[in-house]
DNA sequence: TCGTTAATTAGCTCAGTAGCTAATTATCTA
DNA sequence: TAGATAATTAGCTACTGAGCTAATTAACGA
């Protein structure tokens, strides 16, 4: 299940505060790491748990390694989760109620 | 925070699977057990735990007690996380690494 | 009241994770 | 090429969490 990395993966403050940080803008791990009073390898360590999780990805540029939120990945799995647990809860989407109807007729 | 409590309840795939169960009906603890292949106890301390973030309610009904999804706290909990992560949409601009790292030496 | 059922709490083991320091790899620059 | 910088991997310790069985609490019914 892709959703068991990605619930592990945000069950950590530190985890969470370092996508709140790549939500403004991406980073390198060293410009990461300085936002934290964490050694280097721990925060090294986060962010790959966060990209095992598909949340982020990397780049190397240079001497650098720079990180970026994948947004897109965030979104559809937290709305994923939202509407197997919600199905009548959220912002329902035109598309929705075709799958509500399916559901509450299965 | 209250977002601790929150997703490390969720970064378990029993207590998810507890909480699409109690998505459909409330539930005793005990019908919630003959679902899984696990022992009641473990299954109780599960509830405990989803109970604690705020995600169930468990009201005793003579010799049972009933778990109950909190809809609302999930859905807030869940759509203030995306808020925070995804603010804005668009990628921002960076400074050069050259300039950084300089301004990291000095 | 006594026995039965529902559920939790207590106490334990085992596995996994977070954090650290030291060592290694990759890249840049003088 | 040597030295410096960025980041990761390796190896370790300590703690937390998941699961179990046994024991306890709460409520029902004869």
């Amino acid at each position: 299940m892709a959703a068991d990395k990605f619930f592990e993966a945000l069950a950590s403050r530190p985890r969470r505060e370092i996508l709140a940080y790549l939500s403004a803008q991406e980073l390198t791990a060293g410009e990461i790491a300085s936002r934290f009073e964490m050694s280097a390898p721990s925060i090294s360590r986060h962010l790959s748990v966060l990209e095992g999780a598909g949340l982020v990805s990397s780049e190397r540029q240079g001497q650098f390694i720079v990180y970026r939120l994948n947004r897109d990945s965030l979104v559809n799995t937290l709305t994923g989760f939202a509407f197997e647990i919600c199905p009548k809860a959220g912002p329902l989407k035109r598309e929705s109620r075709k799958l509500a109807a399916k559901k509450q007729g299965a």
